[in-house]
DNA sequence: CCTCATTCTGAAAATGAATTTCACTATACG
DNA sequence: CGTATAGTGAAATTCATTTTCAGAATGAGG
């Protein structure tokens, strides 16, 4: 999967007349080996420990082109900060973040989708795509707050 | 309903030992008058019609206080600003948004809460609420793009 | 009605993340 | 190689949000 992802994006980079360069290398091998959800910051503020470091703002335009090309989706999840996660063209899921601890984990569910599909046809309405969020607590909080107690 | 809403939020300002000021009233009426989906300057730039002039940081102060008091729900709809609309406990709504005008729509249904209920639960999580937006373009821009061709 | 402690207001300043600018550097095509 | 083109990164800018602070309004207790 990992492998489709950088041939997705070296494709993209080379329809588009664009180099191929080692901070965009760097980048988005931390960017596939991470844990999903990433903010620019946290992303940067990892690979600064790298050796030589990469600007705030190379990260900031290579998640960009992440996104641009297909093997990221930028999501807000209220925290002010815009966070990237990898996915393939087909590949969807939904979120469940904890109000407590941050966590996000992530599910899928095709008869919601089907759902979704009804509603947006019943409303003349052409979907691109979509974002669904669970907010609340996640089991492992809900565990220590029993214990707490 | 507007009625059961302006008691809601002179409880709250009556437990929470706050004042009522005339830009409050003021705030309030046009918000619960206004469309939904209202940004803090949309509603600031409406209000400056009025006379005298209310500050955009007593708009953004008193839209903060209508979602403490849970008469209004704060919103990203991904162009960068956050909204607020209207609302009353139990009551509970997802989105359309059109991504060529920006236009919003709203829909429930019971079916996908019910099934959120359930993979909540198979995760062990707590759900608090949920947001559910669908992405598209709506009636009115595909007829339009149409007429375009 | 006054008094006055408390809360509000709103202009201005601060913050914080995202985005742009620009001088310099690296890439890659010929 | 040489050079046109794209990339990099520090600094500056933008833009919405949030905080600060001095003066104004509110309302509870005289």
């Amino acid at each position: 999967m990992k492998l489709v992802k950088k041939k997705i994006f070296q494709d993209f980079i080379a329809a588009r007349g664009l180099k191929s360069t080692r901070q965009r290398d760097v980048i988005l091998e931390a960017f596939l080996d991470s844990d999903r959800h990433l903010s620019i910051e946290e992303l940067y503020l990892h690979l600064r420990g790298g050796n030589p470091t990469i600007g705030y703002v190379t990260v900031y335009r290579t998640l960009k082109l992440f996104a641009e090309s297909g093997i990221a989706r930028e999501f807000q999840f209220g925290d002010g900060q815009t966070r990237y996660e990898h996915v393939v063209k087909g590949e969807h899921h939904d979120h469940l973040v904890c109000v407590r601890c941050g966590a996000i984990s992530e599910f899928s569910n095709d008869a919601i989708e089907a759902i979704q599909d009804e509603i947006a046809t019943s409303h003349g309405f052409h979907i691109q795509y979509h974002k669904m969020e669970l907010y609340g607590v996640c089991a492992a909080c809900a565990a220590e707050a029993v214990e707490a107690l």
